[in-house]
DNA sequence: GTTCATAATTTGTCCTGGACAAAGCGTTGA
DNA sequence: TCAACGCTTTGTCCAGGACAAATTATGAAC
């Protein structure tokens, strides 16, 4: 009988690297030279993580994500390494209160599971709002949400899937709808490097652009940079838009987009955007990044002016 | 300047980890017990891997994946290994003249990264077939083509992503469309074990399922086994469906199916299948497992005629 | 006081080579 | 046909050393 899986007496490090996301050498060495995390050991010598030593990395990589050293993280109880992360917490809070009990709504029925009910008041919201706004005011500011959630433990993984899950479903349909038989331009190859996991992020993008008649194609996550750079070309698009999540480490997106531009002709523009790129902003000549989705159709309209008269 | 990405010289062991699937651990324990793979060592002393090696470690990882083992597979050289892999495809292929054709017109046009008119093509057979139809016949075949032929290098990295994520474009807004407000029965909750990636039988399977009026609640990928059943429960569902890719180590799918049986009470049944269970057949005792997804319609109207007298 | 180069530290990833349990395979006996 | 057994194969884990890349601290020059 399996009992791994069911039984809650702690996890071994491979597990612990799918739950963290921190690699199994890094898991050593950091016991190794911090005394943390300090994993039971099972009949066999194997490391054996209790749940709580894996909550608390989990939090510690988290705060590293936005920038911090594990030598500072490391020997902090849980509740300290907490009241780090409410402080760090980017102020993206919706300010209006009516949209703020919207979204606490929602976020209640993400921790409830409560699938039929999130599916309709999401789906409410897209209709009454239209597509644009739905992103930029809910769904941006709901990821968020559902993330800090996540990671202080209000919510479970079967939610957080639950909701990205729906919220794709209700994304495409909703582009579909838009998309018709478009051929506009600009043409738009969506993409994210090999390593980002996180497709959310392609599809709010390909949200606030199909509706402006741009002629979105999305390749999903993980493409190697390389394919990026043949397809772009192959496929004579005007634009390639990268998308970046928080947890993407700075430099090799940096490294990335420079080596990309390095490899696309000038007349290929190149979008990046995402939590990945925050402080990015203007060390990355020929390369428009976004702070924002609200950026994307003033983008948009200055591609098409300039654009315009070159393009037939 | 990055040149790990843009230049061909060769690739460290963490991107053909990242390519083949194959661990780090094992891929040195393969150089030090067979000899192969032979990578060269950069001025740091570090593993640099030729193409053609990891390309050959592709080849041998997909005969895994079919029951092989490594010791057979790593002397003998790809062309050889590339045959092995042609007498041991499942003759899926469609034995229609008409229907063969249609597919491999579609392969071209994702091999050609055409996907405006590979959209179309798809979308007009969805039409013109019903959705149903369209999964069986279709996208079933044409999943195990793309796959092939991905292997033997005749269709690159995007061209892959670009028929995925067409299809699951397509596929999610069909769904969408013919779901509407039901809350029907049964209530069906899908998703697959922490290990898979592959969305898209989950897709197919939720395609399968929408049209005869089941309730379909999708948490996507990788559910850890314990969420699985807590939000089976919970949520008071009539059927757990469980997809399992041809990558899924079959030893981990049959401990995870019994003990997940064990964890959930008698009246929620456990639905599996997927190319990951192909022999299973009868190993299971209290879960049903499918061999093709034409099985599905008559599933369910097997549930109903069972559970109809004894639910109101 | 700011800018920039240089030195010190921190940190993640790689390395070697040993070990072992679990999975697979073949044999034997009922 | 199946179960029990031993032998072989195979993937993953371990320890502890090493090093380059990234970050921070230091100091010199403007």
């Amino acid at each position: 009988m399996n009992t791994t899986s069911l039984s809650p007496v702690g996890l071994p490090i491979a597990a612990v690297e799918r739950d963290t996301g921190l690699a199994k050498d890094t898991l050593r060495v950091w016991e190794r030279r911090y005394g943390f995390p300090a994993p039971d050991r099972d009949a066999n010598g194997e490391r054996v993580y209790p749940a709580e030593q894996v909550e608390k990395l989990r939090l510690i990589r988290r705060l590293i994500d936005q920038g911090l050293r594990p030598a500072r993280l490391i020997a902090l109880d849980p509740d300290a390494l907490g009241r780090m992360l409410d402080e760090l917490r980017s102020p993206t809070v919706a300010t209006d209160p009516e949209r703020r009990a919207q979204l606490q709504a929602l976020l209640e029925q993400v921790r409830r599971h409560d699938h039929e009910g999130l599916r309709g008041t999401l789906q409410q919201l897209l209709m009454k709002m239209g597509l644009q706004p739905f992103v930029m005011e809910i769904v941006a500011l709901l990821n968020d949400m559902v993330g800090d959630a996540w990671l202080r433990g209000e919510v479970d993984v079967p939610a957080e899937h639950l909701y990205t899950e729906q919220l794709k479903g209700i994304l495409r349909t909703a582009i579909a709808a838009r998309s018709g038989t478009s051929r506009g331009r600009p043409a738009v190859l969506l993409t994210t490097f090999p390593e980002e996991q996180h497709a959310l992020g392609l599809l709010m993008v390909e949200a606030m652009l199909t509706p402006e008649g741009a002629c979105c194609v999305s390749l999903g996550v993980q493409t190697p940079l390389e394919d990026i750079r043949s397809t772009a070309i192959a496929g004579h698009y005007d634009i390639v838009a990268l998308s970046f999540s928080s947890a993407y480490p700075l430099r090799h997106a940096l490294d990335g987009l420079r080596s990309l531009r390095a490899g696309l002709p000038p007349q290929i523009e190149l979008w990046a955007g995402g939590a990945g790129l925050r402080t990015a902003g203007r060390k990355l000549p020929g390369i428009r990044v976004f702070a924002a989705l609200d950026d994307i159709p003033a983008a948009l309209a200055e591609w098409r002016r300039n654009a315009a008269p070159v393009q037939p």
